[in-house]
DNA sequence: TCACAGCCTGAAAGTTTCCTGAGAACGGGT
DNA sequence: ACCCGTTCTCAGGAAACTTTCAGGCTGTGA
């Protein structure tokens, strides 16, 4: 079924009992070009991951059998050698999330949204470093636009722009798609949390938002293509 | 099963007989960059040292078969040069202990923080000079202020500050962070012992504290980076 | 050219996150 | 035993951010 034959892409873990969770973040991951597989359960996740080995994971702490930290172990001390991204919901966070940011590992909690988890995933294969050629040093760019992970620092022009949560990632988004046009559904499935129940009204004013400080510069990057979505583009000469 | 081949990291063996605790201190240190082996009992500590040659040691006192002291001279008696740091808990043998930092050794009572950890491991091997290029004069730098590890002084533009222990803690970690964004949670990790129960409501609180201190002057250097963590940078001209 | 759907944006309400002061709890030192 | 510096909790208020909504604008097709 799942192909798996991707030679090139890295390995990614999913464990979570949720069935539409763990499709949705599946679906996700392998669209953006990961090698994905899941399991639903503990032991289904060492089954798999002995002869999988994933370069990561993403793991709920919640299991219906082990809890996400004992799974963790027993892999680890199978010889997998593999990051982990643990899921966690809102609440619970009080007792066992002591230690989660440790070796690389980082966490999040539920609900997410779906860029979130691809940002944070790959900035963990970065500081895992699993096999991985060293090209990007968490910057992205488009024409004078300059977005920084690690630092969270957007810049125009070489300007320092001052950007809110959400507005830094829907530039994420619109870059990682540069030139490229993505609807107004796309962009509220993949920017805001998976439970958002609000309709499209809200990207059309973070859009608005975005184009007061990034497209205060000349020339504009943000267009419009009616009945379509945004696109972020070089306007043609 | 874990690499072990970095030719140019040095290599640290962790002797503890709980396994989370020498899990946690194993990840830390490996991600920090050493060649790290973990040992849970004397007898294993022996046979380990004699193949391994450690540069450093971390190691528990109370031990299942023998106490940390006989593994210590046994090791050295057969001629491995290790420094060691000793773990102990709070209560028991602050005499016997107290002895030990007339070496290079050192010692640490539990529960302790991981940056703690680090720092001190890094100190010890800096004073037993093991094969080491000496890069760091144990002082800390960014911008106009200066941490000294050594002898505990922070200064900024030149100007002694009083900080508390934890105060110290978290500027050390900010400042090996320098530029990056680091969560709370990230925070919480390394700066605090690794047994704290409470929620991050607390690293507001030292933040607070801290820019009392070190943001008396100008200009400020904790920033805050909205939902995502904190972060010590310049100010951009 | 008109009408309308689609889009833009300001404003206000709602929500979350952060800051900080106050005080309780703790512990080492005298 | 007492003092004092330190750690930690808590809660009010401020500030930043998110979301909704409505009125106005614009492009497009009839």
């Amino acid at each position: 079924m799942t192909t798996s034959l991707e030679k090139n892409s890295q390995r990614i873990l999913v464990v979570d009992d949720e069935a539409s969770i763990s499709e949705l973040i599946s679906t996700s991951l392998r669209f953006v070009g990961f090698d994905v597989r899941t399991a639903a359960n503990g032991a289904e996740a060492l089954r798999v991951a002995e002869e999988f080995k994933p370069h990561a994971m993403v793991l709920d702490v919640m299991l219906p059998d082990l809890d996400g930290f004992e799974v963790c172990k027993k892999i680890r001390n199978e010889g997998v050698d593999t990051g982990v991204l643990f899921l966690t919901a809102k609440d619970g966070m009080d007792d066992k999330v002591k230690g989660l940011t440790l070796g690389g590992d980082d966490y999040m909690t539920k609900p997410f949204s779906l860029e979130e988890l691809v940002a944070r995933l790959r900035a963990l294969l970065r500081r895992t470093g699993v096999d991985q050629i060293e090209i990007d040093d968490e910057k992205m760019r488009f024409a004078d636009l300059e977005l920084d992970e690690a630092t969270h620092e957007v810049r125009r022009a070489g300007e320092l722009l001052d950007l809110s949560p959400t507005e830094f990632a829907l530039l994420r988004y619109l870059i990682i798609n540069a030139d490229r046009v993505v609807s107004k559904a796309q962009i509220l499935d993949h920017v805001w949390q998976y439970d958002f129940r609000g309709d499209m009204g809200i990207v059309e004013t973070y859009i608005s938002y975005l184009r007061k400080k990034i497209d205060a510069f000349d020339p504009p990057l943000i267009h419009t293509v009616r009945g379509v979505g945004y696109r972020l583009r070089m306007p043609p000469k």
